[in-house]
DNA sequence: GCATTGACCGTCT
DNA sequence: CAGACGGCCAATG
């Protein structure tokens, strides 16, 4: 696979999360089953100007430094239940089957 | 082709 | 519950 379907792949599915909810870098590359986590991070920085970037976080339930606080409030506007800076992955995390 | 680096992850103190 | 540690995978110099 072409970098830039790896790319394309990995946008698609960002974009295939539903409001609500929310996806760890982990579950993107294993979703897409290609690179790790910090694939798909280096790809959100460069391409994910598209998408919905911000439902992605880390596996902790933080967001990514450089972003944080923007991420957050995006989150709670999708519905997201966010607690002390930090998301209720226990609840919101997304499943392919969704 | 090796060394460094990074929107990371799971496990073990 | 917070750090430390090692592992991970690809881009970049």
């Amino acid at each position: 696979m072409d970098r830039e379907e790896y790319v394309e792949a990995v946008l698609l599915a960002v974009e295939s999360i539903p409001p609500g909810t929310v996806a760890t870098y982990g579950d993107i590359a294993a979703y897409v089953g290609q690179g790790g986590p910090r694939q798909v991070g280096a790809i959100m920085r460069e391409y994910g100007g598209g998408v919905p970037w911000w439902r992605v976080i880390r596996a902790s339930g933080i967001p990514a430094e450089e972003v944080g606080d923007t991420q957050l409030e995006l989150l709670r506007g999708d519905g997201v239940r966010v607690t002390n800076g930090k998301v209720n992955l226990h609840q919101s995390r997304w499943t392919p089957n969704d």
